[in-house]
DNA sequence: GTGAAAGCGCTAACAT
DNA sequence: ATGTTAGCGCTTTCAC
């Protein structure tokens, strides 16, 4: 059995006491400096190292932050992960990474047994599915520190960052309007996300900004949020099988912006005929045929400030009761 | 402060003393029924949750096993690692990834912390830095039960899972020279990974079948996997630049084929003039311009059986002393 | 300057 | 059928 040594071996091996090896472990001040060269020699020989479980135990304490995401595989959360790892590992926080896959129940389960690993805070994107906060909302009652970026709830009072998704999405539909198209559908994802109901608000304020008109018709939700591609297919296939059929798309949805691509190609249609433009974060988007406009979050920057945020949280030292909630710009990439 | 209930918390409330409790809520045979029903209903009215930390501790068994992958943004892994989700959460496990970022350094902490954090088990794919193993070795041989996939090493004794990568990389370079192409070149990734040698070899093979030199002026290394693109563009060029350049490349790994596709772009390279094939695992390879025939490993069958194998290993009764290497099959996924 | 003892939440021998 | 005790690894009063 893996059996690393501890601060009784040491304190055994050095015929001294526990606390006093406790003590000159962390340089406590009632150390002599002789003691302390004695144990902090043996701990490296012995490879020692202190046992973070019991020290959780212990402080109530783990310096480590639970972070909830929807899915790995969507290249905004992977990159927003990187920017919150940048800075928690410099800080001494270990990160626990959890997906919920868009299933409110994971993400529940998720959340709890975070909460049980007693994780310092958590960092949350909430999942398409979920709709009850209730727990989320006890937990935080109960003092649990958490931060929400990019998919975020009005239900809870504390720090947030997202885009600015409304301005973000009038850009990329201002881009295809000055492109000349003139009845440009959207294309989202589930419909009571916050961030579906900024981008529809933006690509909306852009129409009636233009004097184009608002059509319901031209509206399609995906609730997989793309990660059903056969959904997206149908809901391309419903909007260019109209009688009056639009010449351009917006999408609202990373992964649906990929899919959307995909069923261009599927359905044998050409971007000349239906331009696109959608938000995506994917390091890949750029060489996808047929083309996408995009719209680009800043990922890495949102996961550094999520966690910054937390760590303020966490590490207060009196109650914090003044929440900010961070909105970064977009970047609109303009194909060719 | 959140402070959930504790064994302790029901034990005062329902005058029981705490043994009793922890048997009733574990359902011993020594409880009586109507005192585990009472226990069950208050802890149910509480929201009792055991403490995973304070089972930790007593048991030295967290339930926990510990990913350790170079980098979450690459498709192969965040693939593989909803294959080890889809199974480990099933069987009560919670899993905690870490990733390197292809840094020897970051794995090593990784792994201790991990280690230290009491994992079950862990599931590695190393990294292309890392070049010494003693640690691993010294933790293998502590006991602490690991399972290799995909980047695989030869220096410890355990189960493994990769793909056929010679034959992948067989399979690639051999539809490009019936594809009418003579002179392959080979791009590469750091040149002591386990896959790049099986994936050299594998295109060494099909050249010589086929009567084609193997050239080692067309071999291009690519020390940081991909994830510097200007190292990737940097050896396109090279290769491209050639008084006696080749007519087509084969990449040997994921993060490098994109790379290889977009500075195909950048340099204003046509596919018709010089044919690409590599690995790679992105959902939307093939939907990129220029076009890119390409293998294709079993991510998430590999992660499953990772993980299964980890499980064999974790639950064993009795040590494990036969170790089985399982090779997967790869798809190749002609252009066109 | 160092040690003894208690306790974090839980379980498992060992009583009763 | 239930309670007592000790201990997982660590820190922290409180003694000496």
């Amino acid at each position: 059995m893996y059996k690393p040594a501890t601060i009784k071996d040491i304190a055994l091996a050095l015929n001294l006491s526990p606390s006093t090896v406790s003590r000159a472990l962390r340089d406590g001040y009632e150390i002599s400096e002789e003691t302390k060269k004695l144990v902090v020699a043996y701990a490296q020989k012995v490879n020692y190292k202190s046992n973070p479980i019991a020290l959780s135990l212990k402080n109530k304490r783990s310096y480590s932050i639970g972070i909830v995401i929807p899915r790995l595989a969507n290249s905004f959360f992977s990159q927003a992960i990187a920017g919150i790892e940048s800075i928690a590992h410099e800080r001494g926080y270990f990160t626990i990474i959890t997906q919920s896959h868009e299933s409110a129940e994971r993400e529940r389960a998720n959340i709890n047994h975070l909460a049980q690993r007693s994780v310092d805070g958590l960092l949350i994107s909430i999942s398409s599915e979920a709709s009850d906060f209730s727990f989320l909302k006890a937990l935080h009652d109960d003092g649990m520190p958490m931060v929400f970026f990019d998919r975020t709830i009005d239900e809870i009072d504390t720090f947030k960052v997202t885009s600015d998704n409304r301005k973000g999405a009038y850009n990329a539909t201002e881009s295809l309007i000055k492109a000349g198209k003139r009845k440009i559908a959207l294309l989202a994802s589930a419909s009571h996300l916050s961030i579906t109901n900024e981008r529809r608000s933006g690509y909306q304020k852009a129409l009636v900004d233009y004097g184009l008109p608002f059509r319901e018709d031209f509206i399609r939700y995906c609730n997989e949020g793309g990660n059903n591609y056969q959904e997206v297919e149908d809901a391309v296939k419903g909007l260019l099988t109209m009688a009056d059929k639009p010449d351009a798309i917006f999408i609202s949805a990373d992964r649906i912006s990929i899919g959307c691509v995909r069923a261009l190609k599927n359905l044998s249609f050409d971007t000349k005929e239906i331009a696109i433009a959608g938000f995506a974060n994917s390091d890949v988007v750029d060489l996808l045929q047929p083309s996408i406009s995009y719209v680009k979050q800043k990922s890495f920057e949102m996961g550094q400030i999520a966690i910054e945020m937390l760590l303020k949280l966490i590490e207060a030292k009196y109650p914090i009761t003044e929440f900010e909630t961070r909105v970064l710009d977009t970047e609109l990439h303009l194909v060719q």
